[in-house]
DNA sequence: GTACTTGCAAAGAGTTTGCACATTA
DNA sequence: TAATGTGCAAACTCTTTGCAAGTAC
């Protein structure tokens, strides 16, 4: 199982690393389509490749689509800004020790989770106080 | 906007109420199917109509079929056993404290959250032990 | 040369929609 | 009867797959 260096996969790579946020398949497709011959289902192919590789990791988006971000374990928490959208990472885990204590009460052995957050950001709520 | 009573409609909450977890739209159809002449597009529609009358919440599992409960609120945590894939709901906002903190780290206004927390259930993990 | 990748087109799953008919209030 | 709801089939979106050809190592 080598995966092998191609034109799709740097492209791929390197719009994942400079992105702060998880993209969709077709965001992918879109920001790279101009750069080459490339194909959805070879980026569906590729990401499906790195993430067995564990070089990137998929969720799944509030609307159901497939979303992908460079595997980095600890940045799973995202603050979303119901007002403008934005995203703020939250680094580290603030639930573990939350988790700990269901852990406890449930039995469960508790692996991952995924969590986001929705708020306001504070550039929105001083709008909403003028 | 109203809301007629129909049997489609009465069947499909009787069953929402009815369970613990949140069903996907095939599971309701497979539940009442046998009780009458159901279809899925009825049953996409009606469970759409109750989402905006607020009755009931349409979510997205991690296999990305919606799922669909009764609106309330407080039953936002679900533990996911990895093995069984049985689902545990939590009562209450373990991470209401954690929160807290992140409002006053971030000055994000926090509102609302959704959690999956992935694990092994304790029968699981009694089977693997053998 | 062998194993891995790709493009293309077609299939698949879950969900939505148009239309004519049926039902509720 | 006026407004809603339904069944059916077809359309739609995102994703996956089969196959033959291409490319990396």
């Amino acid at each position: 199982m080598n995966l092998k260096k191609t034109k799709t996969r740097e492209a791929i790579l390197s719009i994942l690393s400079n992105s702060k946020f998880p993209l969709t398949a077709d965001e992918i497709f879109e920001k790279i389509k101009s750069n080459g011959n490339f194909t959805l289902s070879t980026i569906y192919r590729s990401l499906f490749s790195f993430e067995i590789a564990g070089i990137i990791k998929k969720e799944v988006s509030t609307d159901k689509k497939s979303v992908y971000s460079l595997n980095t374990p600890m940045d799973k928490h995202v603050l979303v800004c119901v007002k403008c959208h934005k995203k703020v990472i939250i680094s580290g885990c603030p639930y573990h020790e939350a988790n700990k204590k269901i852990s406890h009460e449930t039995g469960f052995q508790i692996i991952d989770h995924n969590t986001e957050i929705y708020g306001i950001c504070p550039e929105c709520l001083k709008k909403g106080e003028k």
